[in-house]
RNA sequence: GGAGAGGUACCCAAGCGGUCAACGGGGGCAGACUGUAAAUCUGCUGGUGAUACCUUCGGAGGUUCGAAUCCUCCCCUCUCCA
């Protein structure tokens, strides 16, 4: 049942779009479904290999989510058969191939994650191989002959890396032909993306009408910084906030943001009023408030909407007490060894895997970054005595606990 | 098909017979300063219970007391010509 008026629809699916390509077309789109009372189709397509969703990837999810309430059917796709090519907007130009088993295995672990978002109820999941392998060569060269290849080296990586000199291969060009066919075979009236997307799904423009379809209308959706406040929030930059990342992980994140980025990750990824998004616009204007205060009240409400209210007060606790007072953390991970023995600092720091070598642990040691019971050791060749519950700490954020055991 | 250039650590990029585990920059980690912010300064950035040893410079062989560096074959990339 669609009961919002389009215009009103409009108005609410704009709010946070970078571009709606375009804004008359939607309009007419939504204007039409009114009438006939047909849900739009939505579709997006996701990498079937990073089944880690983060907080960058919600910002176009709760977008989804709007589509449903008012009313339009959601695709979520899972691009198992274009993940073969790999997307030439990542760096790595191609991917391995996925087994049917991973990429379903993959999907569930999307499911898990996107109905913390999207309504289930009203969401299809998708796999884009369902169709696209199972194209004909014939028909496989139908759909190149659509494009030309001056109209793909306009896109501006594949330029740059022409210029540069460096290798484009011709498979790279089938990608964004196949996302576009996509759209074709499901008949996508509207289809979200981020605004780094934008070549691709003009691409889906341009193959739907040459399959004689209506085009679909692009929303671009910005994309969210990672924490280094640079680049796009990735999982391969691990500069990321992962949505089924623990709550002291999500607020610890949270917090090494960069001041630039908080009036932003408000916008993007919390669901704060526009009333109160001026407030904290006005608010780090001003010279009056620690802008760390903000950052709290971030940090919390990201815990609160992936975890809960509970887990945002005690994330918010944790932080206080452990990296604003200095205090050791309760709940930190355990490593035992027989009460009375005395044992090399550095096996200690691997056995409790706070260190990836023992080179590592030598030159952290070193640097003066592993301390035991608030004590520096700077000595590589330490041994520590076994003897009572032993705190120790690794750079601002790697604890261990060392307890005797007694049998 | 022909001619040339090139492949070095997470990325970029020096090195072109020993002093090279490999200059420099970026990134990352750590220390100081802080607000787990930014900026800045400093150290580290293959592995090993380690003044030594082991594995690294596209791959496989070879020359040499000794190779990232020289030779042979192979793989890959780029540019120009056809």
């Amino acid at each position: 049942m669609i009961e919002i008026k389009p215009k009103k629809q409009l108005e609410i699916l704009k709010r946070g779009t970078v571009e709606i390509i375009s804004e008359e077309e939607l309009l007419a789109k939504l204007e039409k479904s009114y009438q006939n009372q047909v849900p739009l189709k939505i579709k997006q397509g996701f990498d079937p290999t990073a089944p880690d969703l983060h907080i960058g990837h919600c910002v176009s999810l709760r977008k989804l989510k709007q589509f449903q309430e008012l009313g339009h059917q959601v695709i979520f796709l899972i691009g198992d058969f274009t993940g073969m090519i790999g997307d030439p907007t990542d760096r790595d130009s191609m991917r391995k191939r996925l087994t049917r088993e991973e990429v379903q295995k993959n999907a569930e672990t999307y499911k898990k994650q996107i109905f913390k978002v999207l309504d289930p109820q009203k969401t299809v999941i998708d796999f884009n191989s369902r169709w696209s392998s199972k194209l004909t060569p014939e028909e496989i060269l139908n759909l190149t002959s659509h494009y030309t290849v001056a109209r793909m080296i306009e896109r501006d990586d594949f330029s740059n890396r022409f210029k540069d000199g460096k290798p484009i291969s011709i498979l790279e060009f089938l990608y964004p032909l196949f996302q576009g066919y996509d759209s074709v075979a499901l008949k996508a009236d509207v289809e979200l993306g981020g605004t780094d997307q934008k070549f691709n799904l003009i691409v889906s423009r341009t193959i739907q009408k040459e399959y004689s379809q209506e085009p679909e209308v692009l929303m671009l959706m910005p994309l969210l910084e990672g924490t280094d406040g640079v680049q796009k929030m990735s999982k391969s930059l691990d500069n990321y906030i992962g949505i089924t990342e623990p709550p002291n992980e999500i607020y610890g994140k949270t917090m090494s943001i960069s001041d630039e980025m908080i009036y932003k990750y408000f916008e993007l990824a919390t669901e704060a009023p526009e009333a109160r998004l001026k407030e904290i616009k006005k608010i780090l204007a001003s010279d009056d408030t620690n802008p760390m205060e903000l950052k709290k009240e971030l940090a919390w409400l990201l815990v609160r909407t992936y975890h809960s209210q509970e887990e945002a007060d005690k994330a918010q606790a944790y932080f206080k007490e452990v990296f604003q007072k200095g205090e050791m953390p309760e709940n930190m991970k355990e490593i035992s060894y027989p009460k009375g023995e005395k044992v090399w600092i550095i096996k200690i720091l691997s056995d409790g895997d706070l260190v990836s070598s023992n080179s590592e642990a030598r030159q952290l040691i070193k640097s003066g970054a592993v301390k035991i019971e608030n004590e520096k050791i700077l000595d590589e060749n330490a041994e520590i005595p076994i003897n009572e519950k032993t705190m120790i700490k690794v750079g601002k954020r790697r604890f261990l606990t060392v307890v005797p055991s007694t049998d």
